[in-house]
DNA sequence: GTCAGTGCAAAGCTTTTGCAGCGCG
DNA sequence: CGCGCTGCAAAAGCTTTGCACTGAC
C-alpha cells in the first residue's frame, strides 16, 4: 500500500542524504506515514504527544522543515496562516477543498485542472515547479445546515 | 479610472453599512485606492508611518479585517504566513506568480483557467464562492541569473 | 569518541485584545 | 454628547533559535 510505502521511502531518502535517525525524526515520519490529510506542526506534536511520544515541538518543526526542504512533504496552505504539511506521493498528486462555515478541508483531484495550470505556465513563459489551488465554499453538511 | 474607483466606492459602502469614517479608516482605505498588488499590514503600516500618517499597527489590522470581511479588500495568502489583501476589484480578477528564489511576486489573469475551476467546482457539487490559486516558479530575472 | 540530533526554554514575529481618551455624526 | 473609532501597550499564538546534553554511527 502506498501509505505504508512514503514512510520507508522518507526514511531511506533521509539516510541517503547522510541524515541520521534519532527518534524523533523516526517517530514523526513513522506518525505521518498515516496520514493522508494536511496536518499543522501544532496537530501533530499534539497527536504525538497523545500518543505517549515524548517529542519536542521544535523538533518537530525541524523535521518538517527537512522533509519538505527535501521534497518529502508538501507544504500546504490553508490560508489560515498557519504551516501544514502532508506525505508527498507523486502518484497522488491533488488539492483541497476548504468549507468557510465549519473550516472542513477536503481534497479533489483533476487532471483537467492541472493540464490547465500547466498550460497557463507556459502561456506566460513561466517556470513553475509547484502549484497551489484552493477553493472555498460551503461543504455538503453546512449547505445541508 | 478604475483605481480611483475603489476607494470611494469602499468607503461609500461602509458609510452605508453604519460604519463611522474615522481618521484611521480614511487613511488606510486611501492609502490602498493606489494599490494594485497584495500588501500586507506590516507593509501597508510602514508605508503610512513613511508618509507622515500616524495610524496605529492595530487599527490597520481592525481596518484590513473589516473591509476583507465587507468583501471590499480580497485576502491573499502566498504561503510565507503573512496576510495580504488587495482592493477588491470585479474587473480585475487575478492570481499569482511568485518567484521561489526573490519572492518576487506578479498577478496574471486566465479566463480559461477561472472557467476550469468553475467546471471542477460544478464537478464535484460543490459550491464554491472563492478561490486561491499560486503558481511558483522561477521569475524571468531569476532564471536568467 | 565525535558530532548530529534532540528537548527545553527563551526569543521573534505577526496578529489580537483591553482600555482609556478622542471625535464623528 | 454618546458611542464608535483609535492608539498604545500588553497579550496571545505560531515558529525559530540558543544551548547543553544525549545518543547514533
Amino acid at each position: 500500500m502506498a501509505a505504508t510505502h512514503w514512510g520507508e521511502h522518507a526514511l531511506e531518502c533521509l539516510r541517503e542524504l547522510g541524515y541520521r535517525s534519532g527518534g524523533a525524526r523516526r517517530t514523526v515520519v513513522e506518525y505521518l506515514d498515516g496520514q493522508d490529510c494536511c496536518l499543522s506542526a501544532q496537530e501533530t506534536h499534539e497527536r504525538l504527544a497523545a500518543a505517549g511520544a515524548r517529542v519536542g515541538i521544535a523538533s518537530v518543526y525541524r523535521v518538517l522543515d527537512l522533509l519538505a526542504a527535501e521534497g518529502l512533504l508538501t507544504r500546504v496552505d490553508l490560508g489560515d496562516g498557519l504551516a501544514r504539511y502532508e506525505p508527498a506521493r507523486p502518484e497522488s498528486h491533488h488539492h483541497h477543498l476548504v468549507c468557510g462555515d465549519c473550516g472542513k478541508v477536503e481534497a479533489f483531484e483533476d487532471d483537467a485542472l492541472e493540464r490547465e495550470l500547466t498550460r497557463v505556465a507556459r502561456r506566460l513563459g513561466y517556470a513553475m515547479d509547484a502549484h497551489d489551488v484552493v477553493l472555498r465554499g460551503a461543504c455538503d453538511d453546512c449547505r445541508a445546515a
